[in-house]
RNA sequence: GGUGAUGUAGCUCAGCUGGUUAGAGCACAGGAUUCAUAAUCCUGGGGUCGAGGGUUCAAGUCCCUCUUUCACCA
């Protein structure tokens, strides 16, 4: 992999975030890492063009802009312009960044279905699927609401229950009730349009096995064994149309009927850069025809590996289209270890970040240094990430030329006398294969932990000639010119390393040391004797922590004036899910209209009881579930299987006192019956916590 | 519940196909230095590598069980 291989061209990808939100520090690990490679790519002499769109169909957007009183396509084209400043100011430089909602994007998606249908590919099904009868709509999923038939926790969503995990079909809710207009639901058949996966299994699992280019798999091996696990089950067919009114494109010869989301969004990467193509005069075909000889690249999340490893390939596959070169998944973001959260100011917008840090390098700074190429979650430690910017790039790296600089303008006139043979700089020189290698691979980190020994050694090299020593000395100028004139071209190399992480840095660089910019083959040249350089002026600065306390502060929401993030929903990435968005309605808010109250009466239908443990245990093959003995002055203690595995200890529980529901209809469970149910407080927060009275209370007393 | 990952010094992370007394950076302690917007250099303390079994001459590295954290479930 260095710069002697044949120039390449290349097609890469990121992600298309969803337009119904801001960009934020989860969504730009993605960009920042598809950025970087792509730069690393282009410094290598590779023709690569990258591209991305906003994702921009579906029920979300179209409500969301029903609600906001504007047309889905003005909301669209607000978040585009926004989603653009964001990438624009993190140095994400996308060759075009354009939208779904696209001309070339609706031809596309068409002539793939077409193509699908004459392939014998395309089936229709009759389904039932709940209709809103108030607002004349078909309702996803996500958009019904009503009672777990499980648990019978109230306002649950269609697909799955919060409060017991269970998953079920929203026909099984009791009570259902529409998410949008509070109408009661009816079923309703309707007819719909699928693509028959089912047929493609074969070729999927070959496909996904199998090695692009020689010794470097299409998947990720933790990838490919997680789609193994689809194939398990055998492929189910998969469900592209949705019924009008919504917001994307018609399919042909089905008025009324239109591509899910999902169908149109990965076909928003052959748009976008279809779009690139007209704007500069590049061949469509050359990158998209079945036989294509270039290479094709997919960044993405981990959550949406399914549509790109099995729906993505398996429709460019009978379309008559080339599949993916490789798909690279990465892991998610956590903030100092936990997932992003409002209430502890831990979601940051990309806007946020800018107002308070500002330099938008430290951050891609800090993900490179944590990036590799498996899907293991990522950690933003702000604690760490404040000491890592401020030691490596200020202490180790631009001390370096800070340290330096100063005495060649001053003493030599800006100009340079670099020696001949220097052991340390062929040590820097040469490590340019391994640092290109571990770019390649998408080990970042790998990369800069070897150039920041490389900047460890520089400095090393710096103490131990001590300029500053020279400086004092007669007759020493000689040996003082080319002592920094040494330190300037480890410099330029370390720059030239960190390019494609800091890039605007490494302008300001090549400025300041006055050259052309660097690329890869730039390892190979060096600071002339007589170049000149201009004067060094302090490129960066460190990071103040109070900034970040100052960020995280202006983070924290008020949580009853905004609706509570979902526990899930918060790190999906870039493109999305149909069910994604849960914004609609505020859950776990307190009653706010008469109608919401119970009376007295309903309250003391539960029987509440002060319950003590007596014993408990780990269930063998349960993973969240203990099993626990409890008290209630009964002559037989109950058996109650609690979910709070998680949090505590069966140890320590023996013994206390806790509060439990003791006339919940017993339930069989798959490790035995269940005779009630432990009281336990738990939220995106945290949890679950068990109550516990206050001394004195004994078992089996009434909690009312 | 199923499946895929994951757990190494206070913090963030390296440790390739098993092989010398387990590494780095940050933080901490001591010393040096003063060119550099308190940066740099040298030295040092600190880990039963999640727990328990097993395979092996040899395991952080392979196998099993349990446990932690994360993700996905069309």
């Amino acid at each position: 992999m260095s710069s002697a291989n044949q120039p390449r061209k290349v097609l890469v990808t990121s992600a298309l975030p969803y337009a119904n939100g801001s960009i934020h520090l989860g969504h730009l690990v993605e960009y920042i890492q598809t950025d970087i490679w792509v730069r690393f790519q282009k410094m290598q002499g590779h023709t690569v063009h990258y591209v991305c769109a906003d994702d921009t169909h579906g029920t979300p957007i179209m409500l969301r802009a029903e609600k906001e009183g504007i047309t889905p396509e003005a909301l669209i084209a607000n978040v585009h312009q926004e989603h653009s400043a964001d990438f624009k100011e993190f140095l994400v430089e996308f060759d075009n960044y354009y939208s779904t909602n696209s001309d070339e994007n609706k031809v596309l998606s068409q002539g793939i279905y077409k193509a699908l249908k004459a392939n014998g590919k395309i089936a229709t099904k009759t389904i039932e699927q709940f209709f809103d009868p108030v607002k004349n709509m078909f309702l996803p999923d996500r958009f019904i609401k009503g009672e777990c038939p499980k648990c019978h926790a109230k306002d649950q969503y269609g697909d799955s229950c919060e409060v017991c995990g269970a998953t079920y079909n929203p026909t099984e809710l009791i009570n259902a009730y529409s998410a949008v207009s509070g109408a009661t639901p009816v079923r309703k058949e309707t007819e719909h349009y699928f693509f028959k996966l089912s047929e493609c299994e074969q070729f999927l699992k070959d496909w996904t096995r199998s090695e692009a280019i020689k010794g470097k798999p299409t998947l990720q091996g933790e990838a490919a064994n997680k789609m193994g696990e689809w194939f398990e089950n055998g492929l189910n067919d998969w469900d592209i149309s949705r019924d009008a009114p919504y917001f994307g494109f018609e399919i042909p010869d089905a008025p009324g009927k239109y591509f899910y989301v999902w169908l149109d969004a990965p076909i928003g990467y052959m748009a976008s850069f279809k779009n690139l193509c007209d704007k500069q005069g590049l061949n469509f075909d050359e990158y998209w025809a079945k036989d294509s000889k270039t290479e094709l690249y997919h960044f993405i999340g981990k959550d949406i590996l399914y549509f790109h490893a099995l729906f993505w390939p398996a429709t460019l596959e009978f379309s008559g289209h080339r599949k993916p070169t490789q798909i690279f998944a990465h892991g998610f973001l956590t903030v100092n270890g936990e997932k992003m959260s409002k209430s502890r100011g831990t979601f940051i917008t990309a806007r946020s970040y800018l107002d308070h840090i500002r330099n938008p390098e430290y951050l891609r700074y800090y993900y490179a240094a944590k990036l590799n190429s498996t899907m293991e979650d990522i950690d933003l430690n702000l604690e760490d990430f404040v000491a890592r910017v401020n030691s490596d790039l200020v202490g180790k790296y631009i001390n370096i030329a800070s340290r330096t600089a100063g005495f060649i303008n001053k003493r030599f006139a800006g100009e340079l006398k670099p020696s001949q043979n220097n052991a340390i700089l062929a040590e820097i020189k040469a490590a340019a294969t391994v640092v290109a290698e571990a770019y390649a691979e998408r080990e970042y980190g790998k990369a800069l932990r070897e150039i920041m020994r490389l900047a460890d050694v520089a400095n090393g090299f710096v103490a131990e000639k001590a300029p500053w020593v020279m400086a004092k000395q007669a007759g020493q100028d000689a040996a003082l010119q080319e002592v920094c004139s040494d330190a300037l071209e480890l410099f330029r190399l370390l720059t030239l390393y960190l390019k494609p992480v800091l890039p605007k840095l490494a302008a300001e660089i090549e400025q300041f040391l006055n050259i052309a910019p660097l690329t890869w083959v730039s390892v190979d040249a060096s600071l002339a004797e007589n170049h000149a350089i201009n004067a060094y002026e302090h490129l960066i600065t460190r990071i103040d922590p109070k900034a970040i306390e100052a960020m995280t502060e202006a983070n924290k929401e008020n949580l009853t004036a905004t609706p509570a993030p979902q526990p899930h929903s918060e790190q999906r990435h870039a493109a999305h899910q149909q069910n994604e968005v849960k914004q609609p309605s505020p859950p776990a808010s307190l009653p706010e209209s008469e109608g919401s109250y119970i009376s007295i009466e309903d309250f003391t239908k539960v029987d509440l009881r002060i319950a003590k443990i007596v014993n408990a245990e780990h269930v063998e093959g349960a993973e969240k579930l203990l099993k626990l003995t409890l008290d209630i002055g009964e002559e037989k203690p109950r058996q109650v299987f609690a979910g709070i595995k998680s949090a505590y200890d069966p140890e320590t529980l023996k013994g206390r006192l806790t509060v439990m529901v003791a006339n919940l209809a017993p339930r069989k469970m798959k490790f035995g019956m269940s005779e009630g149910m432990v009281l336990a407080a738990s939220d995106e927060r945290g949890g679950p916590y068990i109550l516990s009275p206050d001394s004195g209370a004994q078992a089996g007393m009434r909690v009312k």
